[in-house]
This record gives C-alpha cells, sequence and structure tokens, in this order.
DNA sequence: AGCCCGTGTGGA
DNA sequence: TCCACACGG
C-alpha cells in the first residue's frame, strides 16, 4: 500500500452536541434560533453551544446570552443545570454514552471529547470488500457524503452550466464522478486505497443513521487516511454531512489552507510556525523537511 | 466575567 | 515521574 494511504480513519462530530441534548428533551426548540448558556448572572450567562439557525444570525460560542440576543431578537436560551454553584455536565456526558454505545457496534471507537470520537475501519473495510460483488458501489448508499475535490471541474467553454448547479446537485455530480474513477470491487483491486476510503464512507453513513435512529442526535463525519485530515475533512460539510478527503485532493485544499486550520495549531503553536518559517498555509509547509520541523518544532509535533 | 475540563506535550 | 502549559470544546 502506498505511504500515507495505509489505513482508513474516520471521525465523527455530533452537530452543536449540547444544543441537541436540549432540543431532544423540549421540542419547543427544535428547528429554532437557540443556545445552551452557562452561569445568569453575569450578562445572561456565556453561550457554550449555539443550533445552526443562531449561526446564520452570528451568534457564536463564548458570547454573552445579552449580545446575542442584539443579533437574533427572538433567540431561545436553554440552561446548564448547574449543583453546588457549578456547571453541571453529566446530562450530555450520559447522552454522549448513548452515541458511543451505537458507534461502537460498527468498530473500535476512539472517544476525542463528550462530542467527538476517532475510528480506524481499516479491518472493517477490507472485511467489507471481501464480501462484497462485482458490482459498482450505489451512489443512493451514500446519500449525504461529499468528496473533496470532485466533480473535477474540467475547463469546458462550451458548457458554463456548472454555475447554475445547486449545493446537492455539485455533490451527487461529484460523488457520481468519483465512482465511476474506481475499480469494480473485485479480486485484486481490494487494495485501492480510494475503493477502501468509499467503503469506509459506507460504514460511516450506517453508523451514522443507526445513531440518529437510536438517540434522535444527527453528526457529521471526515473519512481519510488519518486522523488530523478526518478531522479537517469533518468540517468541510457541516452539518449532516460527510466528508471524505482523498490524498490526491490535500494538496489543492492546503493551497490556501491557513496553518491554523489544522487541530492543535489553531493557538501559540501555528503563530509560532508562521513566524518562525515565514509562512501562511498548509501548502507552504511542504517545503520544509521533517527534520527540519523537529528541530524547530520537537519530536512528536515535528 | 470567559469558565471548566480532558488530553497531550515537553521540560525539570 | 511530575508539573506547567496549551489546545479544543
Amino acid at each position: 500500500m502506498e505511504y500515507g494511504k495505509e489505513r482508513v480513519v474516520a471521525l465523527v462530530d455530533m452537530d452543536c452536541f449540547y444544543v441537541q441534548v436540549e432540543q431532544r428533551l423540549n421540542p419547543a426548540l427544535r428547528n429554532t434560533s437557540c443556545v445552551v448558556a452557562q452561569y445568569k448572572t453575569w450578562k445572561g450567562g456565556g453561550i457554550i453551544a449555539v443550533s445552526y439557525e443562531a449561526r446564520a444570525h452570528g451568534v457564536t460560542r463564548n458570547m454573552w446570552v445579552a449580545d446575542a440576543k442584539k443579533l437574533c431578537p427572538d433567540l431561545q436560551v436553554a440552561r446548564v443545570r448547574e449543583s453546588h454553584g457549578k456547571a453541571d455536565l453529566t446530562h450530555y456526558r450520559d447522552a454522549s454514552v448513548e452515541v458511543i454505545e451505537v458507534m461502537s457496534r460498527f468498530a473500535v471507537i476512539e472517544r476525542a471529547s463528550i462530542d467527538e470520537a476517532y475510528m480506524d475501519l481499516t479491518s472493517a473495510v477490507q472485511q467489507r470488500l471481501k464480501n462484497m460483488s462485482e458490482e459498482q458501489i450505489n451512489p443512493g448508499l451514500l446519500k449525504t457524503t461529499y468528496i473533496q475535490g470532485y466533480p473535477q471541474t474540467e475547463l469546458d467553454p462550451s458548457s458554463s452550466e456548472n454555475s447554475v448547479l445547486d449545493k446537492e446537485e455539485l455533490r451527487s455530480k461529484g460523488l457520481q464522478q468519483w465512482l465511476e474513477s474506481l475499480p469494480t470491487p473485485s479480486s485484486a483491486e481490494q487494495n485501492c486505497a480510494e475503493l477502501q476510503l468509499t467503503m469506509g464512507a459506507l460504514i460511516v453513513e450506517e453508523m451514522r443513521a443507526a445513531v440518529e435512529k437510536q438517540t434522535g442526535f444527527r453528526c457529521s463525519a471526515g473519512i481519510s487516511h488519518n486522523k488530523v485530515l478526518a478531522k479537517l475533512a469533518c468540517g468541510l460539510n457541516k452539518p449532516n454531512r460527510q466528508t471524505v478527503l482523498p490524498l490526491e485532493s490535500v494538496t489543492e485544499l492546503f493551497s490556501s489552507l491557513p496553518i491554523g486550520k489544522i487541530r492543535n495549531l489553531g493557538g501559540k503553536m501555528g503563530a509560532s510556525i508562521m513566524e518562525t518559517l515565514k509562512v501562511e498555509n498548509m501548502g507552504d509547509l511542504t517545503r520544509f523537511s521533517q527534520p527540519e520541523l523537529v528541530q524547530h518544532f520537537g519530536e512528536k509535533t515535528g
């Protein structure tokens, strides 16, 4: 197997998880602009989770409720339970366990936080490929899947029709183009990395559907070859969607990706990289060798 | 008045 | 091995 393509790794991230937990409990909050906030006294409390409807009004995490209401006057506010003057998150932890239990039926889960989990799907994928007949994968089984970098827009002056496609049309067109480029899942082709990612996406589609059916909670996911890329992919099409990030699409994605967008590089570490190496984008980093990076930033980080 | 918490890293 | 700090949520 080619270097960097050995594993299939997924990251599943619950969409505005605390909000969903409160919405399940109180149906009046569903499909509305709402937030979860803690500590009522100062400016109405601090916001720790925001529904996507409220985000459309510019409401963000870490905002005061009083400020958020200026942006979104009909904002609904759910409150974090307080025990003895302390915010009590056990409610959300219990909901998290519900989700993890469902996901564990599909793969070994590595819990990364209360609302996200990584999983190595390599062996599950190989199992599924073995048992598959030689037909092309049905796009209908990947209804919420985006393939990053697809459709590849060939510069065709005769058809400027791409500009009128909405997001869903683009998604399905890209998926279709991707599936056509794959070998049929037969015999010798089972170690094709792109085919493996696609099978990973199929498993994650099933997992996410099971999570929603069992718990009522929706999530997004990224499928790629390692944890950093899976995390990055997950953020590309939220909420309630999943994204495959093939290695071939990484170069273009990185070319304009600010370093701070990569997990663990959002703070001082990322700033020091940009400062030390005089770079802005992830693409610029490929100019440096691994020993150079290790020298600057330490064994693990480099 | 940004808190609180889990996790990971690297230096002492 | 422990501790301080950084990061994300």
